[in-house]
Formats: structure tokens, sequence, C-alpha cells
RNA sequence: GGGCGAGUGGCGGAAUGGCAGACGCGCCGGCCUUAGGAGCCGGUGCCCCGCAAGGGGCGUGUCGGUUCGACCCCGACCUCGCCUACCA
């Protein structure tokens, strides 16, 4: 700190006196509060992830919140309506763990937390509108997840089915990721946990798949939408329709249906097989069999898919004792049940062809099966196989194909899809790895799902006018992962508004995805309680003109969003396709280990003690300043101090231009040939160029060299502290640039000593965050001269310094001219004079 | 196994076809000081020649290619990180 009693005259730079006051003030003059109905400014929706209210903010929620807060105080200084709301995703599974765990109320320490981060978010100094935030386990809030649900089932985008969920002997339903290492074991007891078929709710995302594919109209960075385009997982091809053989056991006739995307190995088709969920497995097993393929089916049960699909496994099954006939050419094959191929995916069924697929080789090799080339490259007809030929090249042909034999694979294919399509015996297919969003939850802190089960009627949904279905208070907690709303009478017992009659509420809440999927739209107007979105400001507003958060909610909360926006369009509620129009991806800040931060592992940066230490703007401004935004990386607070000291230099060079420290010998003159005029136009060059790049550089999010090119300005500006133009016209515009740039980054440093600087010159105080972002002076960044560097066969030889103005000819000449480069050519004439870049660089070649 | 991203001084990083190492940390030397974990001034990629002023060589994970010119573009490989995982 700057504490040298010999510039008693300034007071020091002091973040903690400083901060707090600016915050009170902009609180008070609701600098911050956006009016939406204003029109007379383009609007500029910024927002940023929201968080989890896990009760303590760390260092990595400022890496997130930092930069975002600079681009929204930027967008205002353009000029536009700047909309940069904040709320908390307040449902979820670490209040019930708390719950149990201290026997506290999950709304009650959920709401602790909630209060406890405002209180750490408002020490950041940030410009968020407070009067739009929202918490999603608000009643005034989740209601409308109720009634959004209600229309998504009258839409037909909802439906109930049965789906197996992990589930623990003692402790019931777990979520996926109570369910821990490849044994499968239950979190809190250890158990191994089982599958369990249960009645769930699902949203119909698939309707959706071909436009959630079309990412036109919006700029999100490509691994995103490689990633979701990958999760829908479109494939196309051919459904084949496969007939049962009659057998000893069962009279055949039964249609497989199967989905190939290659169609052109139909011949190759050795034998099927069929998911361990196929509803054919147990009528088509041979008695003898029976008791084999049971028992494996049960195995397959207790695994995940995930590990069911590990490709390193060997591959297992059993054999049916059954047949199939390939409907091309009546051949009879065997048909299996193994786990490699899964129920939920086609129609979880395949036609095995092991010359030309590597899993179908794998099986034929373990269980002795004939494999059988059907597409070759031309010469490589008799080639033996000795892995799956899978290569997919255009001039191969088909081989052992009957009629079709000799024909190019790919006219292959498509004739022999045309003539099963002809016999009804299959047709062209689509299929998409992307399943249905099951939202159904055996969980008690989420949003209760607002149906009423009658056993008269049915589900019955709960009656718009009786939402919101509340979640009760006071619950009873067993101390384990179940669902106490399973045991709440009160809550349970309702009479079936179909029929009157006695009737049980749907004990299930909602996915908390479901919270984040339209959350946007709620900030606009989170007190409508006719409604969930009010209409003409979505239109007004939507969509989202930048969104920030991080890179891991590619295929959950990203696609879910795009999801609800196209959902919510077609029950007419709005009238855009896609959430968000920009997204930016940051990185993630890791502990000083190079781990995730969490408590458990003790390397969390509190950010409290940081702000106590240095204030607000240093941490703000030192975030930024460690690398690319997008970047991300391990904490480390070596170099705080460096960043700490830039602002205390700013703070000098604001006040006291004239002031000399003792030790300050150079100070006090300019370099010797230096005069007053060139001294002021070189700084008003540096100045505006600062101007020009550090405005490129917040378009860009490139933070972390808009900061160095501020201190590069401020190190400009304290060595010219004391000397003759300190205190001038072009100081003092310098100085106005670098806080009016600092203004979004430093927002209580810059207001600070903006404020300062108007009442030393009598003038009347306003924002430095209602100011105008400056104009760059054109004339003021060109110079007379400059330096074009000189190379001789591409190696740097020399520096010329010549008149901006010159042309390509007389920069040559002047070029040529220069000692060290007729040197560095040792009397010889250059074969070949590159003038490169407008006269940036020459470069001389010699052979 | 697949996909995506990244490899640059002691460290964080800058430069995306044209002066490699901006800016900052750290370190070294000096000033100021009763003191310095404050402040100020100067230096700092590696190696070599020179008392010096200077000068030279090497250098962006590895190997090749394109180009007058490559950290940057292309090909192959190595290492690390993240995501994904038998999707027929």
């Amino acid at each position: 700190m700057t504490t040298t009693s010999e510039r008693t005259r300034i007071e020091r730079y002091d973040a903690a006196s400083i901060e707090p006051r600016w915050q009170a003030r902009w609180a008070e003059l609701g600098l911050h509060r956006t009016d939406l109905e204003d029109t007379s400014r383009p609007r500029y929706y910024l927002l940023t992830m929201y968080d989890y209210p896990s009760g303590d903010l760390h260092i990595g929620h400022w890496y997130v919140k930092t930069p975002t807060d600079a681009i929204a105080r930027y967008h205002r200084m353009l000029g536009q309506n700047v909309f940069l709301p904040v709320g908390f995703d307040a449902f979820g599974l670490p209040a019930e763990n708390a719950a149990i765990k201290n026997r506290v109320n999950p709304r009650e320490w959920t709401m602790r937390n909630v209060e406890n981060m405002r209180r750490q978010l408002r020490s950041m100094g940030a410009s968020w509108d407070w009067a739009a935030e929202i918490v999603t386990c608000d009643a005034s809030y989740y209601r409308w997840n109720q009634w959004l649900f209600l229309r998504l089932l009258e839409a037909g985008l909802a439906y109930r089915a049965k789906a197996p969920v992990d589930w623990c002997p003692n402790d019931g339903t777990l979520a996926r990721e109570q369910v821990e290492g490849t044994d499968r074991r239950c979190w809190r007891c250890g158990s191994k946990v089982e599958k369990r078929d249960l009645e769930q709710w699902w949203l119909r995302i698939t309707k959706y798949a071909d436009e959630l594919l079309d990412f036109s109209g919006i700029d999100w960075p490509d691994p995103i939408r490689i990633m979701q385009t990958n999760w829908i997982g479109r494939s196309e091809g051919g459904e084949i329709v496969f007939t049962t053989a009659p057998d000893d056991h069962q009279p055949g006739g039964d249609e497989l249906r199967v989905f190939t995307t290659r169609p052109d190995t139909l011949f190759g088709a050795t034998f099927m097989v069929l998911a361990p969920e196929h509803p054919l497995v147990e009528k088509l097993t041979a008695p003898s069999r029976q008791a084999e393929v049971e028992a494996y089916v049960a195995q397959a049960r207790t695994e995940t898919e995930i590990e069911r699909l590990s490709t390193d496994r060997e591959k297992t099954g059993v054999a049916l004792g059954a047949h199939a006939v390939n409907p091309v050419n009546g051949e009879r094959i065997p048909i299996f049940v193994a786990d490699y191929v899964l129920g939920g995916y086609g129609t979880g069924a395949i036609m095995a062809v092991p010359a030309h697929d590597e899993r179908d080789y794998a099986f034929a090799e373990t269980f002795g099966l004939p494999i059988r080339r059907v597409v070759a490259a031309p010469g490589t007809e008799d080639a033996p196989l000795t892995e799956a030929y899978v290569a997919h090249a255009a001039d191969e042909r088909l081989v052992n194909s009957g009629p079709y034999s000799g024909m190019l694979a790919d006219e292959g294919g498509r004739a022999i899809v045309a003539s099963l399509t002809e016999r009804g015996l299959g047709r062209p297919a689509v299929t998409y790895r992307i399943r249905d969003w099951l939202i159904s939850r055996q969980r008690y802190w989420g949003t209760p799902i607002p149906i009423i089960h009658c056993e008269r009627c049915g589900a019955v949904p709960v009656p718009d006018d009786q939402l919101p279905v509340l979640l009760p208070e006071t619950v009873d907690y067993r101390g384990s992962g179940d669902n106490p709303l399973t045991r709440d009478e009160a809550f349970l017992r309702v009479d079936c508004p179909a029929c009157g009659g006695p009737a049980r509420r749907e004990t299930d809440t909602m996915d908390t995805f479901i919270d984040s999927s339209w959350y946007w739209f709620r900030y606009l107007s989170p007190g409508k309680s006719d409604g969930p979105v009010d209409g003409p400001l979505a239109d007004r507003w939507t969509p989202v003109d930048q969104y920030t958060g991080g890179a891991e909610h590619a295929v959950m909360h990203l696609l879910y969003s795009r999801f609800f926006t196209k959902a919510m369009r077609d029950i007419g509620l709005i009238h855009e396709s896609e959430p968000f129009r920009r997204l930016f991806n940051q990185g993630q800040i890791l502990g000083a280990d190079g781990e995730r931060m969490s408590k458990s592992r003790g390397n969390v940066q509190d950010p409290d003690e940081l702000v106590a230490r240095y204030g607000a703007d240093t941490i703000r401004l030192f975030l930024m300043f460690m690398g690319p935004w997008d970047q991300g990386g391990a904490w480390s607070p070596t170099g705080i101090g460096g960043v700490h000291r830039f602002l205390n230099r700013t703070w000098t060079i604001a006040l006291d231009p004239h002031g000399t420290d003792p030790g300050d010998q150079e100070a006090g003159t300019l370099p010797a040939g230096q005069d007053v005029a060139a001294a002021e136009a070189a700084l008003r060059t540096a100045a505006h160029r600062t101007l020009r790049d550090v405005t490129e550089d917040y378009e860009g999010f490139r933070f972390n060299t808009m900061v160095a090119k501020l201190m590069e300005l401020s190190n400009v500006l304290y060595r010219h502290r004391g000397t003759e133009i300190a205190g001038g016209s072009a100081w003092e515009e310098s100085v106005r640039l670098l806080l009016l740039m600092l203004a979004p980054s430093a927002p209580h440093l810059a207001e600070e000593l903006w404020s300062r600087r108007l009442a030393a010159s009598g003038r009347d105080w306003s924002s430095i965050h209602a100011e105008r972002w400056p104009e760059v002076d054109g004339a003021a960044i060109v110079e007379e001269t400059r330096e074009v560097p000189v190379q001789v066969n591409g190696k740097l030889r020399d520096r010329v310094v010549v008149p901006a103005g010159v042309d390509g000819a007389e920069l040559e000449r002047l070029v040529l001219a220069a000692p060290k480069v007729q040197a560095a050519l040792g009397g010889r004439t250059p074969d070949r004079v590159v003038v490169a870049g407008g006269g940036r660089l020459v470069n001389l070649v010699i052979r």
C-alpha cells in the first residue's frame, strides 16, 4: 500500500472505504433497475446461468460473474437498455441431504443460503437488477412449472409410461449420481443398487429432434453444437422386417423389425440379436433354453446401460433356440438375446452382420457363428477377414448378394430397401439416439407434479384453479433417501377433480432442469400472477442476446432450454424458437491443486477474505487478467498484487499528477530532446490507441488483454507524472479515457476518481456509469513516422524508421540504403523484395 | 474406442501468416528507509564472443510439408485436459 509519509497530500486508495459507499449509492439511485418498457434505446438482455444456493460463494462464482457485469456496464455506456437479472436455482438434492443430516427444514436451509449468497454477491459491486430476482423454490415460481406441465400434457408433449429407476433396498430410489462405482453400490449404505420399473412422466423432446439439429440463427460455440448434434444422433437407414420361423415350441410368423444404417449388408446377416427387454424374448425362447435366458435377462437388469455398453467388455448372450427368416433370401438364421443390443434404441433388435460390424464380429467369434463377406473394395473380394470390414469407400461393391452382387454398395442398399418396401417388408427409416426426457423424481424437494390418481378415472390433471400444488412445509424425514411425500397423509388425500371420489396425489416431483428451462422468461415478469410469461415483454426481450455459462451443461440445460422454448412457442405462449442468441462458455476455476473446488477437498478460495484485503475491484480485475475467459485454470493468488499496484497507480495518476516521490529521480522532466508538443501528441496517440484496442477487447470478451492495455496506458501516464505535460490537456484527456475504460471492470474506483475529479473542477457529480463510451479520435492514432522491420531471407536484420506515408518503391529505397541492411546483404543485390502487409515489413530474398 | 480442446520464459499468459515472449508475477541489482512482506528506478528467453559499446547463434511438444516468411496453415505422431462411450 501507498504509505510513504512524504505523500500525505493525497489520501491513499482504500477500497474498503470506497466500495460499500458506492454500492449503497447505486442501489439508492436505482441505477441498475431496468425499465423493460423503455423502447427508446436498443435492448440488451444479458444472462449468466443462475446458481444453486449452496451457501457459500467461492472465487469460481466471481470468475463467472465479473466479466458479465463488465459487459453489462460496457453496453450501458454504449447507450443500450441493459437487463442483467440474477436468481437462484433453489430446488435439488443438497437441501434434502442437509435436512436428513442436520434435521433442518429444506426451505429454511435453502433460504438461509440464499440470504448469505445475496450478501456475498452484493460485495462484488455488480450491476444486477435485483428487482427481477427469482428463487425457484418459491411457489410463485414453481406453480408455473406445474401450469406449463399441464399445457404440455394437453398438447401431447407430456405422457406417462413405465421405466426402470435405480433402487436401493434400504434407501429407496436414488438419483443417478447417487449410484457409485462400477459395481453399482448405494452411496449411503453400500447396498447393491437394482433397477425397478415405475410409472414415470416423460416429455416428448424427441418430437423436436430434427428442429433441434438446426442451429441456424443462433451463434453458439462449435463444440456445443457438435455435442448436441451427437447427442441427438440422427441416423438414416432402413427398417427391415424379419419373420420368425416355425419351431417345435412356437408357430412362427411373428414380425421382428430391425433398424439398420447398412441395408446393403442384408445378405451378410447370419444371426439376429434381441435386447434383453425385447417383448418377444419370452415368447420365442425354447423350453430347453428357458432357464438360461431368464437368468441372463435378470442379470442384465442389474446393470446400467453404460456398463452394458462398455466396449472393452467381452460379448455375452444366450441363444433363444428360435430362428428368423431373412426377407431377402429366405435364409433361416438363429436368434440370440444379448445385452449389447439396447432396448431403447431403434427397434431393440438387430440383424447381425459380423463381416461388416465390429460388435457383431466379436459376438460371432465368441459364439462360433458364420461370417460372410458381402461388401468388398475392388480386388479384395476373396481376401479373408480377420476383423470386421467397416470402411465405406465409394467404389466398393456387393458380393454374395444374389441379384444385387456387383452393384455399388450404396446403390445396392437403396435397391434392397426399395424392393423390400414394395413387398411391404421394409421402408427407409430415420432413428435418433436421443430419448424422451424423464422428468419424474422420487424426491421431496422439487416441484410437485400436478396430477391426482383416482382409481376410477386414472391420472387426472389438477385443475388450473387449484394450482399451485404446494409442497408441504413440514415433513417427516426418516433419515434416508426416501420421499416423505409418500407418507404425508394431508398431502396425499384429495378428491378426484373428475368424479369427486377419493384419490391420491402424485408424489413424484419434477427434475430441477425444468426450473432452468424457462427461467429467463420469468425474469421479465417475476411477479406476474395470471401466467408464466408476459407475452409482449417476451416478444420484445427474447431471445436473450448473450448467455454465459459453463460448457458442462451442453447437452442438458442448453438442450432442454431449446426444447422448452419450441414447446412454449407451439403452445402459443411466445413466438421465438430459440432461447439464447449468442452463447459464450467461460472456463472453470479449479483449486490450487488443479482439482475441482470443493469443501471436502479443502481447496476452496473464499472471496470475502480477498475483498477484505484488496477490495472487490482488485479481485474483479485480477480474475479478468488471469487469462482468456474461456480457459479457466487453477486458482493462484500470485500476481494479485500486480493488479492492486495498477489500481494504486491509477489513483495516484488521477489525483496527483504533479506529485513526486523522493526516490523518483527520473520524474520531473521530459527526456532530453523531447518537446512538450511532441510528448503530448505521443500521449494522445497512446490513449486513443488504447481506446481502440480496449473497445475491441470488450466486444470480443478478451478481458485479459483489455486489462494489460489499460496497464500500459497507466504506465505511460505514470512515467510522465511530474513532467511538463502532467495536468495538461492531453494528460487530462488521457486520464479521463483511462477512467472511462476502467469503469465497466473496476466500477468503484472509477466512480470514486470520477467524482473527485468532477468535484475538484467544481462540477456536479454524475455517475461515470451513466457516461457514454468515448469515441476514438482517428487523427490522434496516426503517427508521422513508423518503424519497419527488415528481414533478409526471413531473418530480422534491422529496423528502419520511415515517414508514415511512403509508398512501396520509396520504402524499398529507404530500406536498401540502411547501413545495417547493406551489411547483412554483404554487397549482393536481393533477388526479390517482398513488401508485406501494406509496408508493415520488408523481406529481402537472396538465393 | 470416439469427439473436442490445449501444449510458447521460472510462472499466468501475449502475438492467429509478417519484429516471438505484450501485460503481470517471480527473480536480480540499485534508491528511499531505524526497518521493509510498502514505494520508486533499472535489468531479466537460452547460449556464445567482447573490458565495453556492440555483435552472433538457438528458440513456441516432436517430425515432415506449404510459403519470400510459420507459434499461427496442412499431414503424421507424442503428452495433457474435458466430454462421450457397443446407437446397429
